[in-house]
DNA sequence: CTAGGATCCTGTCAGC
DNA sequence: TGCTGACAGGATCCTA
């Protein structure tokens, strides 16, 4: 899904469009999609939008909040009255005025990158439409992982997926971060860098592009690193987060060439994710793709250090 | 307690 | 062309 980058980027991108709005109708396509009552959100205004880890979380004028969780293929997708059609964004593409972002005057888009982001809503992939004052917000998702609920706002802290999860990266501090690795004697440190409950926000992109810039190879074993090396990986994912949040998100910038065709963020930053077979821009070796933690992963051999034991220093 | 695998669901793509 | 299996930017549940 969306990883922390992108949810971070449509927080910003939507907040321009739907804060201080009212919902006016809610259509649920898919029931496993939107979780709670929702003739509670009715007439409610949008008070504020906020994100801890990959979940957004949109507070309501009713003390209720909607904690949106994109999964794996979850899209949020706004658009004013009349643009629903997409037609916007074809125009734009045509005249070549499109830019970098998929956010015009009257629609953003963000998410898991397919075609919904320009073309008719909703569409087979839509499961919840939400109206309100000036357009609708469609929640797409072709896996259905992803979901939409409804919750008191002061009971967001006591949600199971919120209860569990980590510190930000950049508010986890290097030695506990140490001190966590050396709790887990067996595990790989990738299996553990997707441990919400270790580290939040980590998905499989900045998993794998935080171990090449920190040089570590995935399979490492965690507990093996070094309270340096600890340190460094957790840098490199601060590191690696910020530039992608700076760029807009790996699905939101340049997702779109003038022309029409697909180009993203992965073909201008990632430096090993879906680059299996290219040469690593740091040493020139082959880029290779393994399995590791049940995750497709991508690594530079010769760059990543394998880890198994602490170096007696 | 940890670690690994199966599972939810739909779509796409490589290989026969 | 049509089928089949593998796989997918996530998290949870089950098992040993």
């Amino acid at each position: 899904m969306p990883e922390l980058p992108e949810v971070e980027t449509i927080r910003r991108g939507l907040e321009n469009f739907i804060l201080g709005q009212k919902i006016l109708e809610v259509q649920i396509f898919s029931d496993k999609s939107f979780l709670g009552p929702s003739e509670l959100i009715i007439g409610q205004k949008i008070t504020k939008l906020h994100r801890r880890g990959k979940a957004l979380l949109v507070d309501l004028s009713n003390q209720t909040s909607l904690m949106i969780h994109l999964r794996m293929t979850g899209q949020l997708i706004f658009r004013r009255f009349g643009s629903e059609n997409g037609a916007e964004l074809t125009k734009m593409i045509k005249s070549g005025h499109f830019h970098s972002k998929l956010a015009g005057q009257n629609t953003f888009a963000g998410g898991h990158p397919t075609n919904s982001f320009f073309t008719e809503l909703p569409n087979s992939q839509t499961r919840v439409q939400i109206k309100l004052e000036t357009g609708f917000l469609f929640f797409n998702d072709q896996r259905k992982f992803g979901f939409i609920k409804v919750l008191p706002t002061a009971e967001i802290a006591q949600d199971t997926f919120i209860k569990k999860l980590a510190k930000e990266p950049w508010q986890l501090d290097p030695t506990d971060f140490y001190h966590t690795l050396q709790r887990h004697p067996s595990a790989n440190i990738k299996a553990l860098l997707l441990d919400q409950s270790i580290i939040a926000g980590i998905g499989n992109i900045y998993a794998d592009e935080a171990l090449f810039d920190a040089a570590i190879d995935p399979r490492s074993r965690a507990a093996a690193l070094s309270q340096d090396q600890s340190k460094q990986l957790l840098l490199s994912a601060c590191k690696v987060m910020d530039a992608s949040i700076d760029s807009g998100g790996s699905t939101m910038a340049t997702y779109l060439r003038a022309d029409g065709s697909k180009g993203d963020y992965l073909e201008k930053f990632a430096q090993v994710f879906r680059r299996e077979n290219l040469a690593c821009q740091r040493c020139g070796d082959t880029i290779i793709k393994i399995r590791v933690a049940g995750r497709g992963t991508h690594l530079c051999p010769n760059c990543q250090k394998l880890i198994t034991e602490p170096k007696d220093d």
